[in-house]
DNA sequence: TCCTGCTATGCAACTCGTTGCATAGCAAGT
DNA sequence: ACTTGCTATGCAACGAGTTGCATAGCAGGA
């Protein structure tokens, strides 16, 4: 189970509440992980009473107080100790694979709105992150940096973050392809026309 | 759910046991969705129930029993109605992508040989379907089709399955790109040389 | 002979993820 | 005045997925 670690990766990044969290899980971090509201609250609470985290009760005026959490030790000892222990290759679910072998034995031009909409979606999240690797890797720091900064190991998590975006652009490009050649497959078959 | 989908879609392309779909579970069209034996016997058990799939008790020698289950009208109905109805752009979980975000916190250039690893997992499926496609979509029926056939539905469900073939052969080919990618990045860290 | 490994099926317990619902104050539009 | 929508947190119930274990016969190697 990773989302524990999600969520502590997350909150290094900046502390937040859960709601915050739950958006942060909206975008950003939750294009590669998922999770709701729910699971959020429930592991953030089971964190704290492990002691992975902290907790800092923040009132604010116009809207309910939040609860702040931040890592504690505990917590950046655990996220350490996962990220020395090796996974297995991730397991896939593309509910969109099954239902193209599945249409062989439906109507497959019945498909081609569906294998549309999925496609647009993707070019949405493209652009979106291009979007956002304009705004948020361009500039300050990027191309070659300043002859003086070392630049090293000075900022591993904007590379770090970075590299992950490339990967969520290069998936959706694929994607994108892809659904391309599964229309153009699609359109092969009933004459809808 | 769409494992009860799954499993219709494997039963269609060739009827089988529990026992026969674990496996299958774990090539072909498992590389897209992933199910484990107790999974596939509890939901085969409720299919059952529900009339979705046919029972056929086959008596072997020199090994036990099997049960050779195949698609029923209700099964095939479900089906239809499944592939009809639109589903949402599937949610993903690279624990991989937590990971390396989550460097950026410990130390980046640990991750190198699990990224190492993870690349060796993609290549060697990457072979596996490059194999798999020459041994199943190349040959009769495919590059040109003999000229008197009509061609046009004649083996919707080989060229259906030979698409998502090559959307699983894009995603390992674009995998190992970024991995690439990936260890360029983290090599920039920490003189480890 | 014993141990490992394969076919073949299944139970029980547990954790994880999803869905529906509830509360509660404030802002902004109709 | 009413409704919609946002921040903010949470419970309860259910369904899906995972892990460990059990049975049972046969094949093949040490």
């Amino acid at each position: 189970m990773a989302l524990e670690h999600a969520i502590l990766v997350s909150l290094l990044e900046k502390p937040g509440s859960g709601y915050e969290l739950a958006r942060r899980f909206e975008r950003s971090i939750g294009y590669f992980w998922t999770a709701t509201h729910q699971q959020i609250y429930r592991v953030l609470k089971r964190m704290e009473v492990d002691g992975w985290v902290d907790v800092r009760d923040i009132p604010q005026q116009g809207r309910p107080d939040k609860k702040e959490y931040s890592v504690a030790d505990l917590g950046r000892a655990a996220l350490s100790s996962w990220l020395h222990d090796p996974i297995e290759p991730e397991s896939v679910r593309h509910d969109l694979a099954v239902k193209i072998r599945g249409a062989a034995f439906d109507d497959p031009t019945a498909l081609i709105r569906e294998v549309e909409r999925h496609r647009q979606a993707h070019q949405d999240r493209l652009a979106h992150y291009l979007a956002g690797e304009v705004r948020d890797f361009t500039g300050p720091g990027s191309p070659g940096a300043s002859p003086a900064a070392p630049q090293a190991p000075l900022d591993a998590e904007r590379e770090l973050q970075h590299v992950v975006l490339r990967g969520g652009i290069a998936y959706e490009r694929m994607m994108i392809d892809w659904l391309d050649d599964v229309l153009a497959t699609l359109a092969g078959f009933g004459p809808s026309h």
